[in-house]
Formats: C-alpha cells, structure tokens, sequence
DNA sequence: TCTGGGGTCCTAGGACCC
DNA sequence: TCTGGGGTCCTAGGACCC
C-alpha cells in the first residue's frame, strides 16, 4: 500500500538559531522578520509563554517584561544551508522526495507495514538530530491530509518518538475525533469560521456531512479535504521542476519619499529576481512592479499600486529584469507619499534552454552580450561572496536634509543576526 | 519610532466570439 | 416593444499554505 510520510523540522527557524547555539535549549527563542518587524518563529518555550505569531518586536518588551527571550534577526542564508542539509538526508532515505517549503518535505513509501513506517520515522528523526541537530517530526498515513494530522500528534505527544502512523480506519477514526477541525491542512480562517456557525469542532464532524454538502459550501478545495480525511488520495504531489512566479519584495525600515531610494529598493528586488531565475534555469517574459505606503498610518494619505510590463524576448539577466521593473515603477510613482513597501513579481517562466531567439531581433545581440556580462558576475560574486559586482542603481545611498549624496548604507535592519556559521568562512565557529 | 515574505490554486465576472 | 444563448479566454481577487 501506498503511504506518504510528512517530515516537518520543529519550529525552524528557532531550530536553526539553535544548532550552533546549545546554551539555548530549553529556552524561550523568537526569530524576527527583515528589518527586526515582528516574531515569525518562536521555540516551543516561547509559544508556551504566550507570545503571539506576529507580535511586533517593540511590544515583546514591554507585554513580556520578565521573559529572558533571545531574540534572533532572521538569517535566511543560515536557515537555507541548515534545511539544505535536512532534506538530503530525507531524500536519501525515500524514493520518492517532493520538497513543500523550507522545512517541510513528503515522501511515498510503498510495501511497508506500520511497524515498519514507525521504525522508519523514529530513526530518520534520529538521524536528523544527530548530524545536523535539527528536531524533525514525521506523521505517516495514507493521504498527505492524514498525515500532516498525524504529523500534529507526533509533534505535541512526546509519547510517539517524533512519528506518528496512521495506517488502520481505528487509528484514523480515534485521530480525528481528536483532531480540532482547524487544524487540518486546508482549511484556513473562512472556512473555520463557517465550520464553527455549522458547529462542527473535530474533523471528524465534518466527515459526518455529506459530500455534496462539503462541495457547496466550500467548493473544490472543501471537497478535496474531505475526501483526503476519508482516505482518498486526491492531492497531487506536485512535480514541477521549477516555480510559476516568482517574488521578491520588501518592507523599508522607516518610509521612502523619493524617486531615487524608493528606485534603488525596485532595482534590488529585481535583481534578487534575476539571480533567482537564473539559480533555477529559467527566463521570465513578464516583470511586474507594485508599490505600497503604510496601511497601519491611517493618519496618512494611502496609495498603493501595481504595473507590469511584458517583455518580447524572455530574459534573466540582471540588466534587463533591473530596466523593466525601473520602468514599471517609473510609471506608477507618485510624489506625496511615504512609501513602505515594494516588491518585483517576474511570470511567464520557461526553461532558459528552450527558448528561441529570433535572428530578426535587433535585440539578439544585445542579449548575448548580457548573458556574458551576467555569468562573470555571477562567477565573480559566487567565488566572493553573493555582493560583490552590483549595478549601480543597487546602490542604497545616504542623502542629507537637502537629498544630496553624502555616502553609502545598509538596505535592511538587522541588529541581532547570528553567524552564517555553516557558510562563511570568516564566521566558522572557534573552538578554543 | 517600530506591524513579514513567498508561493499556488480556484472562482467569479467581464470581454469577446459566433 | 423587442433586445438569445453558449462557449472560451483572461484577469483580479480571495483563500489557502509555509
């Protein structure tokens, strides 16, 4: 029989802190957004004294006056090696592997019975720990559904070992009549709130109604999860190679008036594009630009916008992504606002290899000579660090009262960033 | 003063066609 | 006074995930 497995490192992010950091075990730890924002990721100590997702950082304070919290800048970089090297322990121990997010991946096993599932799970999560010192549990069952269910009792129930299977309709019944309806994978805030005025609190509830009333009410996406909570296999373990969009995008630390700075974040954010594209082997034929000002400042005027732009030739080069998005965000800048957000979406994805260039395209040869620019700068920064060669407009200038460029700054607030211990040699831990 | 970022999929409704 | 119907395609917005 076919099962899939769900491997789910334990609060992540406060995991990865906490790799090259024993002295904090046990501890609350809390993990904040760019620029020092808000807790995105908090230890299992630090959710058990009630510090909220999204609690901003200058409330943690004063809301938790007697906490000893650490309190981490988030380190992407760190965080990206450390569940790099998680999922390739897990892929090693599947033939099937299907990566869902950064800590989180499902595997198919086949022809093993639950004794076996559990003896697999239980020593994956050992291994995990032990060679890279990341907490991992594992729920197994028969639909993906079922097992982020399962996932859930190995995660809270110490008494499992880190892996829970539910591999008989016993099993799957007594979970779900435990399992509160809100936490099952798919359903989201309007839906929970509909379930709650249906007065239905486990999933099992929802099981007891019937499927054309599941199809109504919540649609394909409703449907899909009930029938994955009866046993149906009906989510599609997606297979695809590289992504359909992709973002980046970012908050400013304090607000941005002008045309130039609010250009330098655009262009970066284009550029983190480009070297993403290019990191997965694909060109975008679409670049789209949207910009925002505070919506928490209701004392402010509000404008947010958004324009994209699409592009005769697919592209990747840093150059060409950077010229598009600058001249979307020419065309939707106004002056009179603070500014606190922008962001690059690039679409239209395709494999760089296939794509075809046009001998008639006056552009062709423009083209080539940025492809050679960009593989030596990417040579340049791979070989010296990701900062290396940047364009000029990447720049972030320090200005004075009057706008004038009076030197250089850093883009974004980080004041308690750990070490990219694993990554940079400079960085590498001491041992005395 | 300070309030995250990066994805996918589905649906409804408009535009357009015959 | 009358003013179809059915189909496709595209897009914006919503809902969900981590």
């Amino acid at each position: 029989m076919k099962m899939y497995a769900i491997c789910d490192c334990d609060n992540c992010y406060c995991s990865c802190e906490r790799v090259f950091r024993p002295d904090l075990a046990g501890k609350p730890v809390v993990v904040l957004s760019n620029n020092d924002g808000c807790v995105i990721a908090r230890s299992r100590e630090a959710k058990a004294a009630g510090i909220p997702m999204g609690l901003p950082y200058y409330q943690l304070a004063e809301r938790f006056p007697s906490l000893d919290v650490a309190v981490f800048s988030s380190n992407y970089e760190l965080y990206g090696d450390i569940t790099r090297r998680v999922m390739s322990i897990i892929r090693s121990e599947c033939t099937e592997f299907y990566r869902y997010s950064i800590d989180e991946a499902f595997c198919v096993l086949e022809d093993m019975d639950g004794e076996a599932l559990k003896a697999w799970g239980e020593r994956l999560s050992r291994k995990i720990l032990k060679w890279v010192g990341m907490p991992v549990s594992i729920g197994i069952a028969s639909t993906k559904t079922l097992a982020k269910c399962a996932d859930y009792f190995a995660k809270y129930y110490p008494g499992y070992n880190h892996c829970c299977v539910i591999d008989t309709e016993a099993k799957r019944e007594k979970a779900l009549k435990m399992f509160p309806v809100k936490e099952v994978w798919g359903i989201g805030r309007r839906m929970r709130r509909q379930l709650e005025d249906m007065n239905i609190s486990t999933a099992w509830d929802l099981l007891q109604k019937p499927q054309f009333v599941v199809r109504r009410q919540f649609h394909l996406p409703g449907e899909r999860t009930w029938l994955e909570l009866k046993g149906v296999d009906c989510v599609p373990l997606d297979e695809m190679h590289g992504k359909k969009s992709i973002c980046t995008s970012r908050s400013f630390p304090g607000t941005v008036k002008d045309f130039d700075t609010l250009k330098t974040h655009v262009a970066n954010d284009a550029a983190k594009c480009s070297e993403k594209l290019r990191k997965q082997g694909s060109v975008c034929n679409n670049v789209m630009v949207f910009i925002d000002t505070n919506r928490f400042r209701d004392d402010l005027p509000q404008y947010a916008n958004s324009t994209d732009l699409t592009l005769l030739t697919p592209v990747n080069s840093t150059q060409e992504v950077v010229g598009a998005a600058v001249q979307c965000l020419r065309s939707i800048y106004r002056e009179g606002y603070q500014y606190k957000r922008a962001g690059v979406i690039v679409t239209g994805i395709q494999d760089a290899s296939a794509i075809q260039t046009d001998f008639m395209d006056f552009d062709a040869l423009r083209h080539e000579k940025m492809q050679q620019i960009t593989t030596a700068t990417d040579g340049i920064n791979l070989s010296n660090g990701s900062e290396t060669v940047f364009l000029g407009c990447q720049q972030y200038r320090q200005r004075d009262e009057r706008g004038k460029s009076i030197g250089f700054r850093d883009a974004i607030k980080h004041q308690f960033r750990s070490k990219s211990y694993s990554l940079r040699r400079k960085e590498f831990l001491e041992v005395r």
